[in-house]
DNA sequence: CAAAATCCGTACCATACGATACAGAGCATG
DNA sequence: CATGCTCTGTATCGTATGGTACGGATTTTG
C-alpha cells in the first residue's frame, strides 16, 4: 500500500489556494510547477530553481509554504498523486482496444468486453437481491458448480466463509452432496454456477434443493442453463472468447462484485468475525 | 560506431528484450520495475532495492545493463517517458467509461483496469516461455496456490488436465504435498499462485521444489511474492480494487490466456486427447 | 523621503545518495 | 568432486543534493 498524502487536497489545489498570498519569487516557482505539472517537482531543487528562474532557497521556501517539512516530503506527495493518476482510468489509452494485439492480448480484450457487456446489462435489483440473500446470516449458503465453474464457486465460498457463518461448498463427487439435502430448508440459499455444457447432475440436484424450499441463485452464461426453471434469481454473464474455450472472466468478476457487496452489507459483524478468525491462526 | 543509440525504444521494451539474459537478481529488479512501472524507478536506489528484495549494487548493475551510464540518467529517461505519456492527448480524454457507476460497476471497472494494465506490461517472451513449459508433455505440471488463489490454480489445472497428461493440483492440506516432492525432477514444472498476504508454507514448499530441480513458474501480484527468488518465470498482475478485498480478476484472465496458448501449442495431440476423454464419459 | 519590514540570493555546511572495490556464495563445467 | 566462473552482498568512498545563515536589494509605510 502506498502512503497516504498528508492532506486531503491535491497539491495543485493547495497551490491555487495560496498563490495570491505568495511573494513574487515563490509565485514564479508555483507557476512553473503548474506549467510543467508535476514532473518538474520530481527533479532536483537546483533544476527546479533554474527552470523557474529563481534561486534554490526560494524553491525550498515555496514548498515549506505549501506545508511540507522538507523537499523529499514534497516529492513523495507528488509521486503519490502520480501513482493514483496513472492507475485511474483517466490515464490509460482511451480506445476500446486496450491491450496490444499480442497472443495473450486477444484473450484479455475478449475478457474485458465480456465484463463490460455483462455488467451493463445486470439488473441492479437482481444484484442487490442476491447480495441480500447471501448476507442474511439466518440461513445457510450452499455453493456448487460444474466442471470448470466449480473453481469460481470455491473462490466465492472461501470469501463468504470469512464474512459469515454457515457457508458450505459442495465439492468433489456429486454422490456425496445428497446427504446435505436433508439439512436444507426455506431459510437457506443455494448458489449454482452453471455454464455450458450444462451438467445433468447439477440440474437434478438443484431441482431437489428447490423442492426442499432453498432459494436457488443461478449464475450462468448468456444461453441460460435449464436450471433457471427452479431458480429464484438468475444472473447471466457473457462468455464469448476467440479461443477453443469459453471465458469465465465475467463470471469471476461477478463473484468478486458479490463478495464486495456482501462485505459492505455485513460491514460491522463481518469485520469482527474476520478479526476473530485471524486471531485463531 | 558509438554505443547503441538506445533512444528510440521505450525502457519497458528494452527490459522485455533482455530480461531473459539477466541473472536472477537483476531479473527480480526488472520484474518489480515492470510491476510498478515506472514510479518505483523514480525513487532512490535504496528504496528500489528494498522493494525488489535485492541490494543496491544489483539495481545499479541492472540499469547499467539497460545501457545507462548512471542512475540519474536512467531516472531522466523514465521521466521523459512519463512526460510524453502524461501530455499526450490520449491521457486527457477520459477512457470510455466501461460500465455504469453502479455498486457492482465499480468492481467491474476496477477489474477491467487491472486486466488492461496487467496485459500491457506482460512480456511476450516471458508469456510464451511459460506457455511452452506448460505445453511440454515430457515433464509433469504441479499447481498450487494460497488461500484464495488456489481456486484459480484449480481452474487452470482442470483445463490443463484435459489438454495434456501429468497435471497434478496440490490441494487441501500442505502437509500432504511433501509426499509429491520425491517425484519432482528437472523436467517438471511447478506453477505457484501467490498473492499477498503471502503464505509462508507456500514459500517453503516452493524452495524445496526448486531444490529438486523443478521449474518454478510464479504468478503473483504487483508486489511480487518472495517466492520470486526461486522462480524461473515470474508474471506479476495488478490487484487494485475499491473494495476490502484485492481483485484477482487479472490473475484469472492470465490463467485463461495460458490455457488458450497451451491449447494452441498442443492443437493436434490435445484435440485427440479431448476426444478420447469425452468418449469415456 | 526616511525607516522598517519583507524578500531574495550568495556562500557555505551536513548528509544522504550513488558509485565502486572486494570477497564470499552459488553454480556450472569438466 | 574439484576448479573456475559468474553473480551478489557488505563495506566504504566521493560527491551531489538539500538545507541554512546572513547580508544586500526591494518594497512598504508613516
Amino acid at each position: 500500500m502506498l502512503a497516504e498524502p498528508a492532506e486531503r487536497t491535491s497539491i495543485s489545489e493547495r497551490i491555487a489556494d495560496r498563490i495570491d498570498q505568495m511573494p513574487a519569487g515563490e509565485r514564479r516557482a508555483a507557476q512553473t510547477l503548474i506549467a510543467n505539472y508535476p514532473l518538474i517537482g520530481l527533479r532536483t531543487v537546483a533544476e527546479f530553481a533554474q527552470q523557474a528562474g529563481v534561486s534554490s532557497p526560494t524553491i525550498l521556501r515555496f514548498v515549506a509554504r505549501l506545508g511540507f517539512q522538507n523537499y523529499p516530503d514534497f516529492q513523495a506527495a507528488l509521486q503519490a498523486e502520480l501513482a493514483a493518476q496513472i492507475q485511474s482510468p483517466l490515464s490509460r489509452t482511451a480506445s476500446a482496444e486496450a491491450v496490444a494485439p499480442s497472443e495473450a492480448g486477444r484473450i484479455a480484450n475478449a475478457a474485458i468486453e465480456n465484463i463490460r457487456e455483462t455488467f451493463q446489462h445486470i439488473s441492479e435489483k437482481q444484484f442487490t437481491a442476491v447480495s441480500a440473500a447471501l448476507a442474511d446470516p439466518r440461513g445457510k449458503i450452499y455453493l456448487a458448480g460444474g466442471r470448470f465453474s466449480d473453481s469460481i464457486a470455491r473462490y466465492l465460498a472461501a470469501h463468504l466463509a470469512l464474512i459469515r457463518p454457515g457457508v458450505v461448498h459442495l465439492t468433489g463427487q456429486e454422490s456425496g452432496w445428497h446427504d446435505k439435502l436433508a439439512d436444507m430448508g426455506r431459510r437457506d440459499a443455494m448458489v449454482i454456477f452453471d455454464i455450458r455444457r450444462y451438467q445433468a447432475g447439477l440440474a437434478d440436484f438443484s431441482e431437489k434443493a428447490a423442492r426442499r424450499g432453498a432459494t436457488i441463485i443461478l449464475l450462468t452464461d448468456q444461453w441460460v442453463s435449464p436450471i433457471a426453471r427452479f431458480a429464484r434469481h438468475v444472473i447471466p454473464v457473457r462468455t464469448a472468447s476467440p479461443s477453443a474455450w469459453d471465458s469465465s472472466a465475467a463470471l469471476f468478476v461477478l463473484a468478486e462484485a458479490l463478495i464486495d457487496s456482501v462485505t459492505r452489507a455485513r460491514a460491522d459483524e463481518g469485520a469482527k468475525r474476520m478479526r476473530d478468525i485471524e486471531s485463531f491462526r
